[in-house]
DNA sequence: ATTGCCGGGTG
DNA sequence: CACCCGGCAAT
């Protein structure tokens, strides 16, 4: 019955797609216009109104997620983001955790909005393709009206796609502006964050990281239009024992970030990804330089750069704390991988597990990450993880990112 | 100033 | 026991 079925470039007036807000989560909006310069019809901007805030801002057709655009796979999610998920052949809304580009795990808390009044919430380790954005109409059994895409949204696009990466140049720019989280007091304290300029619903806990992450200063992300979730180069994500995250500084127009192309690849290419494997430590890089680097800077506490001679002999202890990814294939491994707890010889080798020096847990995890500690540190014993007696195994940076993040809700839902 | 952890607590 | 922590030696 409605207004024919073709699907003509009008009917995307009026659909529903989430867009990024100004605290970088995607939020649902409708667009509301569409406006296309003169000429290219690469650059058209949307005009999109928030659902929530009813406020208007336009977008780069990249920057869209929903039928006819981008697909959530080939985004980062950030932590608080809302979705919808199929739990227990349900559809239950959540928020994310965590999203790992690299294993395209996203680790969701779901709120069970089951019977009863205790809203329990679980948290469920999913791949990025089954996870949307927008909630299916209803139940899926009823055919919606007019609304052709009505569906959701998954477009099989796939993977995100990079930056092309270069290596042996000196294009590894160490310029970046790295904060540091330093240890806090957890207990009283008067005021710690700059400004609450907005009351966000309840993405606190993600939120706050990312705040405190991003800038100690100004929260200001993006307001209309951002340039692109990742403006940054190598650095693909990052937080652990010490947790960096370089901004993006400057967010002109300039036509650095997207491709002067009009289309996108449909296809996934193989990245290759590399993550560091130090306990505690989420850091992804896009080149073995970069990663390299910032296993000596941030965990072997050396020089980031080395100079030539340096560079010949050296003890190549950098490989021990990273491993490289390959991407292709968005399907397959219903579980993650199991990322190297090893600390020594990748080709076997663990003398006695020991991070260097006579760091233990304290300093590998860092204070702000205490329930990576193994136990006997938590009670201020000596180390059963690192030095002589390594009884304790060290968690899989899969379980670390399931401790931290349980440790991040509970933290923030309830700061009793 | 920070880290590792003994020894001495508590339920 | 599991757990917490004052305080001190070593860094
Ligand atoms: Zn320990």
């Amino acid at each position: 019955m409605s207004t024919g079925k073709r699907v003509a470039k009008r009917s995307i007036l009026g659909t529903k797609v989430m867009v990024p807000g100004q605290d970088g989560l995607y939020h649902p909006g409708w667009i509301q216009a569409v406006k296309t310069p003169e000429g290219s019809l690469s650059d058209a901007r949307y005009a999109v109104k928030f659902e929530e805030t009813k406020r208007v801002f336009e977008f780069c057709e990249n920057d869209i997620l929903g039928p006819g655009f981008e697909s959530v796979t080939s985004k980062h999610l950030l932590p608080g983001q809302v979705v919808f998920v199929t739990h227990n052949n349900r559809e239950m809304c959540g928020k994310v955790v965590r999203h790992d580009v690299e294993s395209q795990d996203v680790l969701v808390k779901v709120f069970g909005g089951g019977a009863g009044n205790s809203l329990e919430e679980e948290t469920v380790l999913l791949k990025i393709e089954d996870i949307r954005l927008l909630e299916s109409r209803k139940s899926a059994r009823l055919v919606n009206s007019d609304t052709d895409f009505s569906k959701l949204a998954d477009v099989s696009i796939a993977m995100a796609e990079k930056k092309k990466i270069q290596k042996g140049l000196s294009s590894d720019v160490p310029r970046s502006d790295y904060v540091q989280i330093a240890g806090s007091r957890k207990r009283r304290t008067s005021e710690n964050l700059p400004d609450d300029e907005e009351t966000l619903s309840e993405c606190s806990a993600a939120m706050l990281l990312m705040k405190l992450s991003c800038s100690p200063h100004s929260p200001r992300y993006f307001q209309g239009d951002l340039p692109s979730p990742l403006g940054v180069d190598d650095v693909l994500s990052s937080s652990g024992a010490s947790s960096f995250r370089s901004l993006t500084p400057s967010p002109p127009l300039s036509s650095s970030v997207t491709d002067e192309g009009i289309v996108k690849d449909i296809r996934m290419k193989s990245t290759t990804i590399y993550q560091c494997t130090f306990p505690g430590c989420r850091e992804q890089r896009l080149s073995v330089e970069s990663i390299e680097s910032h296993v000596r800077k941030e965990h072997l506490k050396r020089p980031e750069y080395l100079t030539v001679e340096e560079d010949e002999d050296r003890d190549h202890e950098e490989e021990f704390y990273y491993t490289e990814i390959e991407q292709s294939h968005p399907l397959e491994a219903p579980f993650t991988h199991l990322a190297s707890p090893n600390n020594g010889t990748t080709t076997g080798k663990s003398p006695a597990r020991r991070p260097r020096d006579g760091k233990k847990c304290r300093k590998v995890y860092g204070l702000e990450q205490r329930d990576l500690w193994c136990t006997q540190c938590k009670w201020k014993k000596a180390c059963a993880r690192f030095g002589t007696n390594a009884s304790e195994p060290m968690p899989t940076h899969h379980q670390s990112l399931l401790i931290s993040a349980q440790n991040l809700s509970s933290h923030t839902l309830s700061p009793r």
